[in-house]
DNA sequence: AAGGTGATTTTGATTACACAAAATTAAACT
DNA sequence: AGTTTAATTTTGTGTAATCAAAATCACCTT
């Protein structure tokens, strides 16, 4: 039985959830899905308990959720879809990149496999999506590569910004007014535990202030001559 | 309230029902309305009365149903969707016109008014899909010329194929593969009551016989628009 | 050990959509 | 008219997904 959109949305967040928690567990706490997904905690317990029984994900009652292989693989071919159209949406249709996460949102529970090899063949087989999230490729396999971010990278030193972890339309448009797009290089030049805050030396040495959650969300790797992830 | 998916696909299936009927009364039968959705009947008897509570069509029991005034606008716009979406993905996706119906089928239901405009634009605001039916406008206006068919045309007499009125993908390969697409020129030789067909000249006077029922949903136009019973 | 707190699960309803099969109606045919 | 037929509507059920609110559980504090 082919999933459902709302199957495919939960197994997404599962798998989201469990990849912003430490490396740990692993375990995704149902508040948490529920929040991520916009329902009350009881319909996510319920609808939880229906996934177990069908082997797409382990419950662990008051514990939490985690997915199964066969689980894991279902959400990577959505994340796949989502972010193959996302990049198509900037690429080819000329849509910012702020706007086309809503859209994304709802084309990956409809397009074919024909459409998406497609979108894949005529994107030259991206690696990562417009907000340099990683695209799984067709089996199911997704590069999980752990990265620095503003918060933990080096001080004093160029990097260069791979990914932005916000889907906030206004966070973005904000990242890109200031050239911190994946791709542009910065540095970092303070960071103030007291004023919860990080600055920041960007294109043409302009200076720039964030709050050290903004900062966090935005992943960096050293610069051209270094290792990559 | 937005409507949803099915309610979509409702409309959508009365407002080809009524153009496919005679000038006159253009009220579907409700037999006709579940078989055009592939559900049961009481399922169809069901859902238009609630369209009927919310103004989209007048309800006629026993006798049928209509679109209001709003249920034609919205039936236009997801048409307008389908017909673009369909034009889109043959011409920059490079699918094949026969299978870009189903996967219309699904986009239409999701895809943004922005994304529509600018795909609407990216194709430069055309008048047909690839099956030659016409496209609403944004605001739900529709051009419903009336044409002859390969039925109906003056015999021995070069016309031009407009539209095809079939989704059947066999058929449109077939269609394709006899050069009988919109665009090209055709030539009716003799028509058969008998034998329930139609003979045609094609592309280089190549000699084609196809029946009636298919002849049927061939229109053309030619020098002179004259149809007959 | 005994409570209290916050997260989680249960319970009872609700909405949207569907089906099968029984009941009804309109029309057609003696 | 009376009866058959075919289409349509009703009725009773089922599934998927949701909520609010009550009950329960795990854990932390005293």
């Amino acid at each position: 039985m082919l999933p459902s959109s709302t199957v495919e949305n939960y197994l997404k967040a599962i798998y989201l959830g469990e990849a912003q928690l430490g490396e740990g567990q692993r375990l995704v706490p149902m508040g948490q899905l529920a929040a991520a997904l916009g329902v009350a905690p009881g319909t996510a317990t319920t609808m939880v308990k229906t996934l177990a029984e069908s082997g797409l994900v382990e419950y662990e009652p008051y514990n939490g959720v985690r997915l199964s292989a066969a689980g894991e693989k279902l959400a990577a071919l959505v994340l796949r879809r989502h972010r193959l159209i996302e990049l198509f949406l900037v690429r080819v249709m000329g849509l910012g990149w702020d706007e086309v996460h809503d859209e994304a949102e709802q084309l990956e529970h409809v397009v074919s496999d024909r459409l998406i090899e497609r979108i894949d063949d005529m994107l030259g087989r991206p690696e990562v999506d417009p907000h340099g999230d990683p695209i799984p490729t067709a089996d199911g396999q997704i590069a999980r590569h752990e990265s620095a971010t503003l918060l933990t990278c080096p001080m004093r030193q160029r990097v260069t910004v791979t990914r932005v972890t916000d889907q906030d339309a206004a966070f973005l448009r904000f990242i890109e007014q200031h050239h911190l797009m994946p791709g542009e290089d910065v540095e970092v030049e303070a960071r103030d535990e007291v004023s919860d805050s990080v600055r920041l030396k960007g294109r043409a040495n302009q200076r720039i202030t964030i709050g050290t959650r903004a900062a966090s969300k935005v992943r960096v790797s050293g610069s051209d001559t270094s290792s990559r992830g």
